[in-house]
DNA sequence: GCGAAACGATTACATCTGTAATCACGAACT
DNA sequence: AGTTCGTGATTACAGATGTAATCGTTTCGC
């Protein structure tokens, strides 16, 4: 899959919300803070296009955009990057640097410890 | 702590490894297969000295390159960066996704349960 | 029918990144 | 002493990215 940038992720993230949405749309949708205008909108959407992560049909004038690519895959592909590029392709490390650096609550441990115990057999 | 590149990276490696390093000691280090000429090293470790995330001392004619931001702050910022990015801030999505791909082994999930042990109070 | 609005497509442009050549200068060799 | 060599600094350049203006059509209101 390509990689895509944030500005283009956020573009993604509008599609995975709602689809499938014209451009004017996706310009709503998009995040306030960013202030786009439509004609960044579009170029996002046709890069995202050619990058084959989204696909279009027509409807009338118009197109109707949706994601190629399931969040959950993009997630994935971009989580075991990190993993692979910062710590050897191993999750514990990065597991144990997390909780580490005290972004672990008592409550995300217990949920993952449940989550844990769940998976095994 | 700004952001660096991935082959920025690759020469953080090479000084987390060993540091303080001259220019001509970190190309040699550095992984093979980037191929590097030293004009690139140099290039590299001139914008991650504007970058500040090195430091160098003056060592007759040439300059000795260290780190000036440790590995695991840098991992942290990172890990934080994709965990919010992605993730909405929370860790355990981040590891429930992992799960469901199969990137835990059991051992894996045995380390971790380990290690969230170990946090309880 | 005609001007304005709506769209997609094309082009523009600055910044960042990866890769590198070239420049300037002092040191070392011969 | 003159030439080469190691070194940092400057400049170059292509591709990706973020942001946007402009162009060419088409359609819609009037």
């Amino acid at each position: 899959m390509e990689r895509i940038g944030e500005a283009e992720f956020a573009v993604m993230e509008v599609l995975w919300d709602a689809a499938p949405l014209t451009a004017a749309e996706v310009a709503e949708r998009a995040p306030v803070d960013r202030r786009w205008s439509m004609a960044t909108v579009k170029t996002m959407l046709g890069r995202l296009l050619v990058k084959g992560v989204l696909t279009h049909e027509e409807d009338g004038r118009r197109y109707l955009y949706r994601p190629a690519v399931s969040r959950d895959d993009y997630l994935a592909q971009e989580s075991e990057r990190l993993v692979d590029r910062l710590f050897g392709g191993r999750v514990t490390p990065l597991v144990a640097h997390l909780a580490q650096r005290d972004r672990l609550s008592p409550r995300d441990i217990a949920e993952i410890e449940a989550l844990l115990k769940a998976l095994k057999p």
